[in-house]
DNA sequence: CGACTACTTGAAATATTTCAAAGTGAGTGG
DNA sequence: CCACTCACTTTGAAATATTTCAAGTAGTCG
């Protein structure tokens, strides 16, 4: 049911490494020798498996590692000075986590458990003296930091310029494409966040997500049964998204 | 009248080194030898200043080098697909610009000088190679593109939860702190941007923008005059902003 | 099975936008 | 140096998308 059987051979303790991994596309850069790969992974933790809710850190935790998803998924959130939660980013499979705090060597946000789901701790003191010996490594870092204030700013575009029919279909548009990234399908999957996530990830109040899904089942463009999605007109929904109606969409936050 | 006298010696070719310029302890980290400094001195290159309205980089040019402002003010930028402009952020002296760009080598935002500018160039390729043995300097930039993205969240926040007024307050507040750091003023400084900046930069119309402005001085909140700004009573500006009633405001956008 | 949380749906309330127009200012050229 | 233009800013009134409030309906987990 969970399909969280992604990750190679599951948790438990079985020392899957990078080089077996099937997300290792994902997650590492290509053109990492194979020694360097062995080297990588010798700093590597692979923790035990978190249950869903539980969270990975949190706010003012001090920084000292990030982390690849290896299965599951988790929601990034920062809390404002009257204690409500702002979603920043949610992370699948692959993608990695945790580089908030890098600036202050706490952590700003807190990383929660949406599903079950295991992770690849990487010591960040040990990754950085490993990236001067290995530049590509130093530039994957910095690619991915790079990506992440991209994916930001593509986000900050959607919720100040773009009305909600928008930010929604630009969203499922972008989980989409992040699960074809992994093989799986474009138009078939499961949201591992809850309504209450999207909106508040999209800058808008549950009951108008709740609509647009309602309107968007009604229009027959997806089949929307719970968390589960189906998309029947992906041209609509690029269109809706102003996204060029191929397969994949804007890239929101990836990893 | 300008206050671009700032950067030391102003341009015109006279070579001010790192170690001279006044604006180091912003741009650069506190730990690097001076030795290394000299190296980081020999690859910056110190362009001739930009005019009003030019552009040091737009979308799709290759990305070659970050950008350190020694003088006047930036804004940077996307466009939309149908070709409306989405303002990213703003850089004042001392503050790092240019970091888009460097997942896909191809810059995504525009940079367009809102004032007569000067900048030092630094070649990124060099930048990166010193990483490797400078650690410093490669956490340095790690630090500052962690600090983008939490400035990136802290605005996402602002843009999603937050009341018009609210974002307008931590708006000053923010460029206030900003130019504390340099020394100047908290409570008395000049807008480099447009209200319509400001406005699309906050997810605001224009006539939003407006509209606080003049209330805020009929309030005696502020004192405005165009784009000159004085502060009369910041704690109300900093509850607002939700902001502690201490000087200094939430962190929006630095570098 | 009961209690909870998550989700949906409707109707009223509201902050912000949009439209329209006038005022201000800065820069240009006569 | 003045007049003119263009871009920016301000202000008001009407329009509107989204939120808030309220209540009902699923699901889910102990």
């Amino acid at each position: 049911m969970t399909d969280h059987a992604c990750a190679d051979r599951l948790a438990g303790g079985s020392h899957v490494t990078c080089t077996d991994c099937s997300l290792n596309p994902i997650c590492l850069p290509i053109a990492v020798r194979d020694d360097e790969i062995t080297e990588l992974d010798s700093i590597i933790k692979r923790s035990r498996p978190l249950r869903k809710g539980e969270h990975l850190f949190r706010p003012s935790d001090e920084f000292q590692a990030v982390y690849a998803v290896r299965s599951g998924a988790f929601k990034t959130y920062t809390l404002t000075e009257e204690g409500e939660e702002q979603v920043t980013g949610f992370y699948l499979p692959g993608e990695i986590l945790g580089m908030d705090g890098l600036s202050t060597n706490l952590h700003s946000n807190a990383a929660k458990a949406l599903e079950s789901a295991a992770i690849c701790e990487i010591p960040f003191s040990k990754l950085e003296l490993l990236s001067t010996r290995i530049p590509t490594l130093q530039r994957h870092f910095f690619q991915l930091m790079s990506r992440e204030i991209q994916a930001d700013q593509q986000l900050m575009l959607l919720l100040t310029k773009k009305p909600a029919d928008e930010r929604v279909a630009s969203f499922l548009l972008n989980l989409s494409s992040r699960y074809t990234r992994r093989g799986l399908s474009a138009n078939r999957f499961r949201l591992p966040m809850s309504r209450n996530d999207i909106g508040n990830f999209l800058g808008l109040a549950v009951e108008t997500v709740s609509r647009i899904f309602t309107r968007l089942q009604a229009n027959g463009v997806l089949a929307v049964d719970g968390k589960e999605i189906e998309v029947l007109k992906r041209d609509v929904l690029c269109d809706m998204a102003n996204a060029p109606i191929t397969g994949n969409a804007v890239r929101m936050r990836s990893a």
